[in-house]
DNA sequence: CAGACTGTATGATGAACATCGAACACTTGG
DNA sequence: CCAAGTGTTCGATGTTCATCATACAGTCTG
């Protein structure tokens, strides 16, 4: 169609944004991590390869559309790198990037003892 | 007393009740510092030394309400300690306990630049 | 004691957010 | 081409949270 333009729809994917956490203001940083779905997702990323894991093998407790939501979340805090293969999107965690904008925060998410 | 005495209305104000950074779970420090006037606030009360302010003498714009209310915030998060003296309550920053079980978080919000 | 000042509790309101179900788009494999 | 798999968007829902206005309790000073 006419219209469809080839890929201008409403549920197209294009690549996905990514925001440089040289850009991340301080309170997006926190809210990202203020929440324990994302703080699993993150501590998961980081048990694995860059690249190893796509969104859907994340074991989280919420469906599809929550958890996009949080992988965007992740995206705009400059914490998470997504690459698409195939039909899936490839995950890397911003180790040395987040931990140069922000020293220390990342390391805090992951090893800090009891997250509730 | 059964009824214990008169002063058990709802206004009482009873010392404030305060949580130490110890038993702060990591979700509870984030949300707590993932807000812009209680950055605000931390930061004024880092400008001045111990005790030195009462609550009324942070200006963020917002109403007494509202100012109580993120005071008690950060009481939970085990960021600020308060003490009366007569009519004022005096804070001081928990610097040293915080930074013990949070290493490097306080002074990420203290330091960090834009913090929107 | 009266009045001014300081801070808290309560109830209401509006915004932001996490979540879900369903629909949609794309890729890959039969 | 068709079906299965992956991920996003949309609309709706319920909850959490920041805020205010008001009322109240306590302290201090005159």
């Amino acid at each position: 169609m006419a219209a469809k333009s080839e890929r201008a729809g409403a549920g197209y994917r294009p690549a996905p944004v990514h925001t440089h956490p040289d850009d991340v203001p301080l309170l997006t940083a926190l809210s990202a991590l203020a929440d324990p779905v994302r703080i699993q997702l993150i501590r998961d990323l980081a048990g694995h390869p860059d690249w190893a894991l796509s969104c859907s093998n994340f074991d989280v407790p919420v469906g599809r559309a929550a958890k996009s939501h949080h992988f965007s979340v992740l995206r705009d805090a400059g914490l998470v790198e997504q690459r698409d293969q195939g039909p899936k999107r490839l995950n890397r965690l911003r180790r040395e990037e987040f931990d140069d904008r922000f020293p220390g925060l990342l390391d805090l998410a992951l090893r800090a003892d009891s997250v509730t």
